[in-house]
Order: structure tokens, then sequence, then C-alpha cells
DNA sequence: GTATTTGCAAATACTTTGCAAAACC
DNA sequence: GGTTTTGCAAAGTATTTGCAAATAC
């Protein structure tokens, strides 16, 4: 795998956010940076990246596929009022993926949970708002961003 | 609402398997019943009929939306190899959604749970089939189909 | 009789792909 | 220099929508 220059952004601006956003969003994102890169650009890199493993491709409710530039697996949380996607720093429950296993006789490897509920700014009164507000900068800082335990 | 026959049959279907067809699968099956029928109609009843809480619609992997006729919350496999898509007779886990809701501020209301594994089809050899083996009659027989408790 | 719903076809939304030129190693 | 990747545009897939005719109540 080549070390292009648009790979390479396009991996810094997704590891630099903790929203989970579209190819679309990403596109605007390093268009910033390399103003002549293309959608299927975009849409190809983000692809290899998530086959990877470098990055996740996430299947959340809504049309469009969402990335996640932390590769670990952990719980998503939707608002349902603007669709905002935001991470659930809580174990993964791994004891059942083994009672579905044995309830439906697949052999089950992994699970994806996604929570529905209203985020702390609509709760606020910001109410419908369609669009995200913006990408938020990945941080360590204590605002509700608890770090993630190792899977269990 | 009025009762049409085109609704009316798009229910009869949609309760009748336990497989979770996509909008174009249940336009095949109601087209036996009612050859003229139009993909736009079964689109609009199917949102509607989700709309009302008669059915579910399901946000599960992959680039067409799946359909539930059973529509009390619970848990789905999906088979990573052929793409059809079971219950899990495995009641709710209620109490996480306030955890993740202490960890993220999140008014949480709800979760999904989608597992991903190997179904008991394809551990038998059936590999890499892409199309999921026709629609299954819904049936209470005691093949795996455990009923599925009340939500928690 | 009137409002809802249908079938049809066109439009929309998101993503993928073919291809010649450019970039990487 | 040969192979991978890019930008661009066109095509593909899934879903939604406008509208006149048909249907339910």
């Amino acid at each position: 795998m080549r070390n292009t220059e648009q790979r390479r952004v396009i991996l810094e601006e997704l590891v630099k956010v903790v929203s989970h956003p579209t190819a679309v969003e990403i596109y605007e994102m390093v268009r910033k940076r390399l103003p002549r890169v293309s959608l299927g650009t975009i849409y190809r890199n983000l692809e290899i990246l998530a086959q990877n493993g470098t990055i996740q491709k996430l299947e959340v409710a809504g049309t469009q596929k969402r990335f996640d530039g932390n590769a670990t697996r952990h719980y998503h949380v939707r608002c349902l009022s603007c669709g905002r996607v935001d991470d659930v720093p809580v174990p993964p429950i791994a004891a059942i993926n083994d009672a579905a296993g044995e309830a439906t006789n697949y052999d089950v490897l992994w699970h994806h949970v996604e929570f529905e509920g209203i985020c702390p700014r609509c709760q606020k009164g910001r109410e419908k708002v369609a669009q995200p507000g913006g990408a938020e900068v990945r941080s360590n800082a204590n605002e509700g961003a608890v770090r993630l335990s190792t899977e269990v």
C-alpha cells in the first residue's frame, strides 16, 4: 500500500475528531487541506483503511455509513434528535456472544450495540437540529470522554 | 388509515416469515398474490406500518433496510457468510441503558444489538452464498424458535 | 363524493467504477 | 519504469416522490 498524501490526510483528519463523520463530511474536512481531492478517492481510501483495520466503518442507523478513527471495538449512541453519534465508554459484554450462540446455533463472533437517546445538547432545547454541530476535536479532557476499557 | 388490499397483503406476507426481508424481497412475495403491485407502494406501506409500530424497520449492516413482522424489540444476528438475519431469543438487557446514559450524559431510551457470526447452514459448508435461502415460514415449532421473553 | 392510496415513472441520495493521467517507490 | 492511485465523470443501487387515475369509506 502506497503512502499517498490523500490517504495520509484522510486518516489524520478522521483520527482528529471524536464525531463519527460520513464520507461527505470527511471529504469536506480533507478538502480544506487538499482542495483538488475527489469524493471517489475518499470512498476508496476509507474502504481500504477499514479493510486494513486501521479505522472502522460503522453501520449505524440512517442512510449514510459513518467512519470511526478509533479501531478498537466499542459501543455507540445515536441522538434521535440531531443524529450525532458518540462513543459509549462502557466495557463490551463479551459474555453475551455465547448466550446468543447457544440460542441460535450460530457461531457468534462479535456484536455491535447502538444505543439511542437524546444527547446533552438536544436535552438543553436545541431540538430537531438536523446537522450535527460540526466536527469536534478528539481530546483526552474529562468532558464525558472517559477512556474505553479494553475488550473483556 | 384505509384498509387497502395491498397493505393487508404486505403485512400478511411479512408476518408469515421468520426471515427479515428487504423491501424488494417483500415486493416479490406480494407480487405473487397481487401481480400489479408497485415497489413504491411496498416502500410507502412498510414505512407507514413501521411508523405505526405494527412492524419494525431494521437498520442492520448492509445497503438495504430489512423489515420484521415481529414488532417486539429483540436482538438480531447476521450471518457474515450468507447475509441472513435471524432473531436472537435472549432477553434484552435493559439495565445497560442506564450505564450508557451515565457514561455519556445522553438520555438513553433504548438500544439495538446485532450479533455477527456464521449461521448453522454456512457452518455446514454452504459458504459464501450471497442469497439467503428464500423466505422461511414463521412457526411455533421448537426448531430453535424459543419464545422471546418480554422486555426486561 | 371526497380524501386516501395506487401504479407508474422520474427524481434523489449515496456509493462504486472505468479510464487516462499523475504519483509513488 | 512499472504499478498503484488519483480526479473526473458516468453508472449503479436503494429509496422517495409527483401526479393522474383508482379505490375505500
